[in-house]
DNA sequence: CAAGACTCCTGTCAGC
DNA sequence: TGCTGACAGGAGTCTT
């Protein structure tokens, strides 16, 4: 599922091949998504042009010079850019933007959790974006704020971690990598970490995060070509998809809980 | 407000 | 081999 590295990774990729380039025609072929696609989405941007790509948490906006694009990728989701000769439509290529230039930018999503949404107004503006906690690597994330906003929650630390409010785009799967690197256990209550444990904490979820971005790099060369879509990074990762298999540090047998409705797994040795 | 359950959807995989 | 059912998962929304 794109975690927050993919996203930021088709980020690049859409700055990179389509930045100041004109939508000349919009294709959309199933409206059924996360919400359903605006009806006027495909008017509202017709010959508009693309004046930035960015990202919030795991929404990438899409600012044209009259309308933006909010686009989430949810679990299945994917954007890939094609340049000349369209292949033909397969059943999950919901919708087509057809630049100038014989470039067009392609959302596939087989299970329809992602969402595209047109709105007139900045999108962050928009009620999914105006409550949405600080971003994982700005400045503003730190030990001192983690702490502060834990204090008093009983909550397992994996649950606020996963909480768009406190930061986002924290995922599960680097949920999972950066409490184990941290060694704080995932149903710790958020409450009862002291300030080291935040600050070892916040580093954790930085690194993971920051390699992820890093390798994911190494696709975008490949994102305009056949194998389009950066796909799941080749990543090392040391908990997650692991449970019964010894841990790494200790040789322990990694064990899997469930916490807040998701798959979980930790160390019991060196998580405490 | 906080915490946890529920929900959307389909590909994948275990079991028969 | 083919079918069935369980499961996974982002994150908004509903319930307690």
């Amino acid at each position: 599922m794109p975690e927050l590295p993919e996203v930021e990774t088709t980020r690049r990729a859409l700055h990179s091949y389509l930045l100041g380039d004109c939508l000349n025609h919009v294709e959309v072929r199933q409206r059924s998504l996360r919400w359903p696609v605006s009806a006027e989405l495909e008017q509202a941007l017709q010959a508009k042009i693309l004046k930035d790509v960015r990202r919030r948490g795991k929404y990438l906006l899409l600012d044209f010079n009259a309308g933006h694009l909010i686009i989430h990728l949810g679990m299945s989701g994917s954007l890939r850019v094609i340049q000349g000769q369209v292949p033909k439509a397969g059943v999950h290529d919901h919708i087509d933007f057809s630049f100038r230039g014989e470039k067009t930018l392609r959302f596939t999503d087989p299970r329809r959790f992602g969402a595209v949404l047109y709105q007139r107004a900045r999108p962050e503006t928009h009620s999914l974006l105006n409550r949405l906690g600080p971003e994982p690597l700005g400045e503003s994330f730190d030990a001192e704020y983690l702490y502060r906003l834990t204090r008093s929650r009983r909550a397992p630390i994996k649950a606020l971690l996963m909480d768009s409010r406190v930061v986002v785009g924290v995922g599960n799967i680097y949920a999972n990598e950066a409490l184990y690197h941290a060694g704080i256990r995932p149903s710790r209550r958020a409450g009862r970490l002291s300030r080291a444990a935040c600050a070892g904490l916040v580093d954790a979820i930085r690194r993971v995060l920051r390699e992820a971005i890093d390798a994911g790099g190494t696709t975008l060369r490949d994102f305009a070509a056949g194998e389009g879509r950066p796909g799941y990074f080749q990543l090392s990762l040391a908990v997650y998809g692991r449970a019964g298999q010894p841990c790494s540090h200790c040789g322990s047998t990694l064990k899997s809980a469930r916490i807040a409705q998701r798959g979980t797994v930790y160390c019991p040795h060196c998580q405490r």
